[in-house]
DNA sequence: TGCAATATGTAGCGGTCGCTACAATATGGG
DNA sequence: CCCATATTGTAGCGACCGCTACATATTGCA
């Protein structure tokens, strides 16, 4: 079993890789065999059918996140400090595709497609967490709807970058002000 | 002319009703087309190949939009008050496939694809301008960047709700409290 | 060493994709 | 009425899709 475990994982961390530089678009069978170094025959050897192939290899870019996200420092800070945090964090080079991919699933999700939204309420669920434990606010108010907005502010203007307007959402994200308090 | 062009503004008109409620995913010449009431050998008679049939029907949409945007009421109003305003009008149940559409537009977008790119600036822009139109801030504050930090927040929000959390992103608007001055 | 279980290659199924060649029909102006 | 032009149907191209049947090779255990 561990030979055909680490074939496996092997596979899907260059799996991994294929997805983020080419997209959903570009999560076909042969295509991402090619990228894992072996046949199709032998992708669908190793996994059940697509589905498994896309939810695993999802998964272990969410690890990869998951990762990058905790080495950040969480001292707790206010929603006003915490949102250029995040999204320093999320502008960075090799978080480009990241994003990107994040769009797409988020898309694929809003539209129902399976395993689409089981996996994107899982990685949204995984930054609201990382939000919250990072959060400060004053007593009585509601942490996670907080973090929710700190990250849904965020996550809008990582969207409105992907259009175009990279510069202007970093303009507005100099505005973002939200009080701790109420 | 006239009657070509008369069938190619039908065809887009139910092509865009297509589009609307089965996704990017869906937008194949033979579905267009049959649901155009057209054979798809017809679609490729009124229009030159893919593209141009993606981008007029999108355009289509984008334009039925900004007429339901237009019939909101301009009176300006502080950024805490325009913020659900916005919310309100983007969550009405018309606008459900409009804003799922939205999403994969701006993926394909910020993953480089035409005519993905220009189509999603060109409906980015109208929304900034819509929300700029009706907002009043502080003489001395940036408007545009105030409208996309309005507009962000929405879309982050709109983006949320996609992935499960509507309930927590309508908390999340309750804290919203942006002042109107700095 | 023999044999069963595991692993891998080759080939192809039926389907959809965007697009086009070709022929037939309809239509409108001389 | 005749003919050029505009319109429409039929059929299919080559490519890719997810997936599988079948045969062969390799391996580990008795």
């Amino acid at each position: 079993m561990t030979i055909r475990d680490d074939r496996r994982a092997a596979a899907l961390a260059l799996m991994a890789d294929h997805l983020l530089a080419e997209g959903l678009a570009g999560a076909s069978l042969r295509p991402l065999a090619k990228a894992a170094g072996i046949s199709d025959r032998m992708l669908l050897y190793y996994f059940a059918d697509k589905e498994e192939v896309l939810s695993l290899t999802l998964l272990t870019i969410a690890g990869r996140l998951q990762g990058d996200l905790a080495a950040v420092s969480s001292e707790p800070v206010s929603p006003r400090a915490l949102a250029p945090v995040l999204w320093g964090v999320l502008q960075g080079p090799s978080m480009k595709p990241v994003m990107a991919l994040w769009l797409e699933l988020a898309a694929a999700a809003a539209r129902g497609q399976e395993p689409f939204v089981r996996i994107g309420t899982q990685i949204g669920e995984g930054f609201l967490d990382w939000v919250e434990a990072r959060l400060a606010v004053a007593p009585g108010v509601d942490r996670r709807a907080t973090a929710a907005l700190v990250l849904g502010v965020i996550d809008g203007l990582v969207m409105m970058g992907g259009v175009g307007q990279a510069a202007l959402a970093e303009r507005a994200l100099a505005l973002w002000d939200l009080p701790s308090g109420s």
